[in-house]
DNA sequence: TCCATTCGCTGCACTGAGTGCCACCTGCCT
DNA sequence: AGGCAGGTGGCACTCAGTGCAGCGAATGGA
């Protein structure tokens, strides 16, 4: 029923507009009663992204299930790869949803809110992390919009290209770079004295992010 | 009448509750005709954040303005700055009406709509500057992402205060760890040949961001 | 086999946001 | 005086979303 319900409002939505369509004209093509509707979706907006509630939760188990010992940024962007495997399960229906949420301020605005969750749950793991350093909580913030935000880059590319280019080598990529920005910050150095001293030697010009790799590298070194 | 209506809004929303006051309530309180208030606010949500669409023009504006040679990264973060002085401007209606949007759902997906127009301008200017660097447009969303993550993190946690920790200071913190995890990025090393060798060292378990302050300084000296 | 309870579905009536339309009123120009 | 333009109010309408009551089918027990 939740299908029969996804699949006729979709079938409007891209025949005539999302606002043209009445939850009455869905539920008439899909031959259940008006009520039935909002028994299964909250809102007209909800039988859009019919899949994201599962997701948030699968995102959370994930998180909930880390290891004491994992590095956090490396975690939440694996968490942040189901996310592209629940749009990569389906790429003919993401795609058509992409075309849809561009041009209706609606359904963006409600796509704000779902993404919002997710950088929500990001945030709170990495809070739980790294809580106890200093500005743990605004790092946890930051670094969870800049994972949200490259991941959201990728996915985007690759909606545009219709699903044809490799959505996983793009969010791998984007990833890395916001791994990069931030590094391995949360891990402590462990079994070190503060007297040890860490020398990077880089030539001008090179990328920022290579030189803090090479930095990355080197305080993981023991 | 903007100014009326808007008084009567809060009145009516502290009273008894956004969802429990109706449109209807709050021309009545007002004097005025019910037509005229979606003449003024395109919806019931927009009263309760009636200066952003002029923080944003003001936003977009500062931004067009920017000098060619400007740090973009820092000149964006001085665009985040306009936000904080616009919530700043007001201190007892900003706290209201944060804890009104913490509070009612509708309020803070309207807000997120909102922030992310903000985020918009800034990744707009950020694509316009990085935008022919390798990942320039990558780099663009996870800056401005980041930015507003770090300014919104600040601007809490002084709403949460009442008004009355310092937001400057707080936003000023927030935002110089920002642009610490993305350095100078964009600024091309003027006059540099490759050959030239910058060499940093630092104590382990010394904050990233230090270690990064001290390459970015490096890396700025001629 | 028959009754009772429960559960999912439906129709109905209602509230409230948002819109289109027209009438009005006020100030202004000719 | 008579048009004219812009801000305003009133009215009726659409549509999303909700509370309530009825209804049928499945289940479960005697």
């Amino acid at each position: 029923m939740r299908e029969a319900l996804v699949a006729a409002a979709f079938r409007l939505f891209l025949e005539r507009g999302y606002e043209q369509t009445t939850v009455d004209d869905i539920v008439a093509l899909a031959g259940v009663g008006r009520r039935s509707f909002f028994r299964y979706f909250p809102s007209k907006e909800d039988v859009v992204f019919p899949d994201h509630e599962r997701c948030l939760s699968d995102m959370q188990a994930f998180l909930a299930r880390s290891p004491e010992d994992a590095d956090p940024v490396r975690r939440v962007c694996d968490a942040a790869r189901l996310v592209l495997r629940m749009y990569a399960e389906n790429p003919a229906f993401s795609v058509q949803r992409y075309h849809l949420t561009k041009k209706v301020p609606g359904l963006r605005a409600y796509e704000l809110s779902v993404v919002w969750r997710y950088e929500r749950a990001l945030a709170e793991y990495l809070r739980g992390r790294l809580g106890g350093r200093p500005d743990g909580i605004l790092r946890a913030d930051v670094i969870a919009a800049a994972v949200v935000a490259a991941h959201n880059n990728a996915l985007r590319s690759w909606l545009r290209s219709d699903g044809r280019d490799d959505a996983g080598a793009a969010v791998d990529h984007a990833l890395a770079y916001a791994q990069s920005a931030f590094g391995d910050v949360p891990v402590p150095p462990r079994g070190t004295s503060p007297e040890d001293v860490v020398v990077v030697a880089a030539r001008r010009g090179t990328p920022l992010w290579q030189v803090l790799r090479e930095i990355e590298d080197a305080f993981a070194r023991d």
